[in-house]
RNA sequence: GCGGGUGUCGCCAAGUGGUUAAGGCAGCGGCUUGUGGUGCCGCCAUCCGGGGGUUCGAAUCCCCUCAUCCGCCCCA
């Protein structure tokens, strides 16, 4: 209909909705707080080649979804599509794994080019954790209690948190090895999908949902079999924190995640609400990606959190429970009080006044139609205001302001006009 | 990139070939030009996502296109 609309997969976020983002975001910054985690902000655009080494060039991220394009300087530049390599890549250039371990965290728009669909956009949100320099299992489990306890304190139900291990870069070597081994023998059984895969990424053939593919995986190697005594005990490690902080759990064996840089500890959380995009938060341990990304050999630990299906996921509990945590978050401020003023000298001083009282931390609505105070006191009651101040020639004159409560009853009281101390305590009474 | 569904006012929604395109919510105006919430009255799509075509005639049929939704792939 019009002919200038936003790109495809690109929305707009309007006020009613950003109460909701405001109040998520509100959380995470005082729980992460809490925990020791300080935020960074990277920039959207980085050079292309950090995704490319970050990610991994056979990954569908950075194969088929990324926004490329040259810059006038002839650089190629890429839109981020996900937020941990940006994070390793300021830490290193600003030397912060210097000074020791760095707990970060972060939140903003990510691109990735795809078709949208349910819980999917082109530029959609993350919040994300990055522990840098942790390599204990208990940093891992507190990483994924982080990501537990915050999405418990919003009031979200219907979450299963799915666990696995990678093991360490040579455990998955070994893995990879006997998995394509034994797949080669059935290749006439797999789907085309996977058959492409096995050349590229054979591991992500687990995931596969095709169900002749699936049924045929339960017989195949599985990744927890190859797993060294070493990497067996750290899983059973993480396992053990999840249970001692009473923080229930599924092993999937089956669970690899997609961005190359993963190992040992890997898990997702999804929801039962979601349709085919399920996940909410998924992240594990990356050992590697700092090294690949020319720091030292360092471990680290984190997550993402698509902030998008958050919401969708908070908008379901809420319908579900009206009264509960989720519905609180999206309550809609109301005004203390609506200004209602009439007439030339009235006016100034509802400026003046307005001002006043918004200075002292009220909420005012100023009328600024000059319009008949029948109207007024219409619109005054449409927006849920608490008090009418009412502000005419008459009180102009006499230098004051009538107050009238719209939402309990009480009568109407004139007070003077530079009174704004006394007319703040009635108009914040309860 | 592939498959399927949908597209009528800001939102919900009737209409499925025949003169002026229901209704509801919201909005605006009036009854009530200094007092709201209820009520009543009025206004609010020459137009049916866009472009072509078929027809005496189309929102209703056909083609193309765009957008959106659901799924696949993949991921948060």
């Amino acid at each position: 209909m019009t002919h200038l609309q936003s790109l495809r997969g690109m929305v707009d976020l309007l006020p009613q909705v950003l109460l909701r983002w405001q109040a998520v975001e509100a959380a995470a910054r005082i729980h992460f707080q809490r925990s020791g985690f300080g935020e960074i902000r990277t920039p959207l655009m980085e050079p292309t080649d950090l995704f490319c080494r970050g990610i991994g060039e056979a990954t569908d991220v950075v194969g088929k979804e990324m926004y490329t394009f040259r810059d006038r300087g002839d650089r190629s530049c890429t839109l981020r599509p996900e937020g941990t390599a940006s994070v390793v890549r300021a830490a290193l250039q600003h030397g912060l794994l210097t000074q020791g371990p760095q707990k970060l965290w972060y939140a903003g728009p990510m691109f990735r080019y795809e078709r949208p669909q349910a819980g999917r956009q082109r530029q959609f949100h993350q919040i994300g954790v990055e522990w840098l320099g942790a390599s204990s299992p208990r940093s891992d489990v507190e990483v994924i209690a982080l990501a537990w306890d915050f999405l418990a304190s919003l009031g979200v139900g219907g979450l299963e948190l799915q666990l696995n291990s990678l093991g360490s870069v040579d455990d998955r070597k070994a893995f990879r090895t006997a998995l394509v081994g034994w797949l080669e023998q059935r290749v006439d059984q797999l789907d085309e999908d996977s058959c492409a895969r096995l050349s590229t990424n054979p591991l992500r053939i687990l995931d596969s949902k095709n169900k002749a593919t699936q049924l045929l995986l339960e017989s195949a190697p599985t990744l927890t079999e190859s797993l060294s005594p070493e990497s067996r005990s750290r899983f059973d490690a993480v396992q053990h924190g999840l249970t001692t902080l009473g923080i229930p759990f599924r092993l999937n064996h089956r669970l690899v995640r997609g961005l190359d840089y993963y190992c040992h500890t890997a898990f997702e959380i999804t929801s039962d609400q979601l349709g085919a995009q399920a996940t909410v938060c998924g992240g594990g341990r990356y050992d590697g990606l700092i090294c690949q990304l020319g720091g030292v050999e360092t471990p680290a630990v984190g997550w993402a959190l698509g902030l998008e299906r958050l919401l969708l996921v908070l908008e379901e509990a809420s319908k579900a429970e009206p009264t509960g945590r989720a519905s609180q978050l999206t309550r809609a401020p109301k005004p203390d009080a609506y200004l209602i003023n009439r007439g030339f000298q009235a006016e100034q001083a509802a400026l003046v006044l307005a001002r006043a009282l918004r200075s002292q931390g009220l909420t005012v609505e100023l009328d600024s139609s000059g319009a008949a105070f029948g109207k007024q006191f219409k619109r005054a009651d449409r927006c849920g205001a608490r008090f009418a101040l009412v502000l005419g020639d008459e009180e102009a004159g006499r230098d004051e302001v009538l107050i009238k409560p719209l939402l309990e009853k009480g009568d109407e009281s004139t007070w003077a006009i530079d009174a704004i101390s006394a007319m703040v305590d009635l108009l914040q009474s309860r």
